[in-house]
DNA sequence: GGTAAACCTGTACCCGGGTACCGGTTGCAA
DNA sequence: TTGCAACCGGTACCCGGGTACAGGTTTACC
């Protein structure tokens, strides 16, 4: 329970020093003590809450959706059932977006496959495989 | 071959006024002919140019990429090859994405069926099924 | 007790893809 | 000819997720 400095956990965590202070400001870290000079001191699990704010990006949350899942100042903000239903609406949304890539790809490889020379040409011709009109909106925009 | 002034051409292919003009600035959109007045007026085709943008766009293509793809002001710029030799890489990229999003969901659902109940305690216990550390980077970022 | 590195705050800037607002013209129809 | 919608250019702002810089303090080590 040394206590690290911002800079240690920067490197600790593998972030910006900079962007530790971003994370306070958005409430994704708790604010840590301060020596009596006003530097930051984290608590070693310090590292362990910034490496899950990173691991919870990396599943698809934004900040402030991570911010409302750790919820630094109360302490056992979420309840088990809140969690879990956060994270299957989640998945859901991870699932429409795997969907719109997927018909994104399949369009591309048609065009590939119908050699599609140019593209305003071939937007124009009813054989074109790719479906302009039906592209507007994404698959799972609902 | 009347001609579409902004506004029409905004209604026609479902996008704001000011898109146009930005497509324009971004050289994604030739830049039309103009009334005396200093109005533009845009040819017919201009509503499939700039759906073709939209498509593209939903195809995963950055504006910076559609711009060099249609790439206003000479006529037939791009090859049939190179056209093909982008989509392709394209194809690849995206795969890489669905490959990530795929990789998120399984870690998601893992931590469901884990019951993982609190973030921070969780992903320090060494039976915590996210993989905090290997999460670090993403699968398709090469 | 000197000096260099690390730290502090505040503010501004970056990217991508637009959107909004402003005051001043033009277009078109009655 | 008048009236109003549509348009013009320029500039500023929005979102998300940071990053950079300036100018001033504090810490740590010799």
């Amino acid at each position: 329970m040394t206590g690290l400095r911002s800079g240690e956990l920067a490197a600790a965590a593998g972030v910006n020093r900079q962007t530790l202070r971003y994370y306070e400001r958005r409430g994704l870290l708790a604010a840590p003590g301060r020596t009596l000079g006003g530097h930051r001191v984290y608590p070693a699990g310090a590292v362990t809450t910034v490496r899950v704010i990173k691991a919870a990006q990396r599943l698809g949350f934004t900040l402030d959706e991570i911010a409302d899942l750790v919820d630094t100042g109360r302490g056992h903000a979420r309840s088990d059932a809140d969690l879990r239903e956060r994270a299957t609406a989640k998945i859901t949304e991870i699932d429409a977006r795997i969907a719109d890539l997927t018909a994104m790809r399949d369009t591309l490889r048609a065009a590939l496959d119908a050699s599609c020379h140019d593209l305003r040409d071939c937007a124009g011709s009813p054989d074109c495989p790719i479906p302009f009109t039906h592209l507007a909106e994404p698959a799972g925009s609902a």
